[in-house]
DNA sequence: ACATTAATTATGT
DNA sequence: ACATAATTAATGT
């Protein structure tokens, strides 16, 4: 709820935060120096909304650190977990799409740096740095891919199939390997995985307590971590 | 094959 | 001590 009091710009940006991320891996560094002196950067506490759906999309932002979901609202008021981005991407580029409101909401999944610049920058950026725009295609697309998959899968496949597809893309995208698996690097509760797969967190309760019986996951309170992903992917093709 | 309701327990500040 | 997260059982559609 409250705006978190801790603002602080840090004291200065170093090129090599952005050198090996795609949308601007093929820039000279004096050009991203440039890029670099246009963003103002921030650090967000776990669970705070950088932007909210349906407000006008002044800024676009660029994760430095961190993971955050993207959210949506139904007409109900309950919460949809559309998908989660991972440090290294684009986030509220709605003008790449053009809008010029947000189309969801993005809240910080755990402790985030994120640059941003205004939007009005955009275009320009398109214009001056070469593979900018394609390279954000390419990552857009495949969202768009991601969103479609799950709403297949929510329409076909049962619960315990789409939780483990759910968990599957988790610990692609955001997995951390840990000794005994594949851990999902931000605190996540049986509600965000309901919300991802359309279910009741109950439900998803169930599910993990049986995988964990038999070996599959093991989870404490937010954490959970993949022990045999391989047996989740034939799971998910029964 | 699930959701809902409700009661109980565990866990983190 | 308190709030939040997770489990579990019972009941409903």
């Amino acid at each position: 709820m409250a705006e978190a009091p801790t603002h602080k710009t840090l004291p200065r940006l170093d090129e090599s935060l952005l050198t090996h991320l795609p949308p601007f891996s093929r820039l000279e560094k004096r050009q991203i120096r440039k890029v670099l002196d246009l963003a103002s950067s921030r650090r967000y506490d776990p669970g705070v909304a950088i932007f909210e759906e349906g407000h006008p999309a002044e800024r676009f932002y660029m994760l430095l650190d961190g993971y955050v979901r993207v959210v949506r609202v139904t007409p109900n008021g309950e919460q949809i977990t559309a998908l989660h981005i991972p440090a290294g991407q684009l986030l509220g580029i709605a003008r790449a799409i053009g809008r010029d409101t947000y189309p969801a909401t993005a809240m910080t999944a755990s402790e985030s740096l994120v640059l941003s610049w205004p939007t009005s920058l955009w275009d320009t950026f398109v214009e001056d740095y070469d593979g900018f725009s394609t390279e954000t295609y390419k990552t857009l697309g495949h969202r768009l891919g991601e969103m479609h998959n799950r709403v297949i899968e929510m329409t076909t496949q049962q619960v315990e199939q789409r939780v483990a597809n759910a968990l599957l893309r988790l610990i692609n995208q955001t997995g951390r390997k840990v000794e005994n698996g594949i851990e999902i690097d931000f605190p996540i509760t049986r509600q965000d995985l309901s919300e991802l797969t359309a279910t009741t967190l109950h439900t998803v309760s169930r599910v993990l307590s049986g995988w964990e019986k038999r070996g599959l996951v093991e989870s404490r309170r937010k954490r959970i971590t993949v022990r045999d992903p391989h047996a989740l992917m034939v799971l998910t093709q029964s």
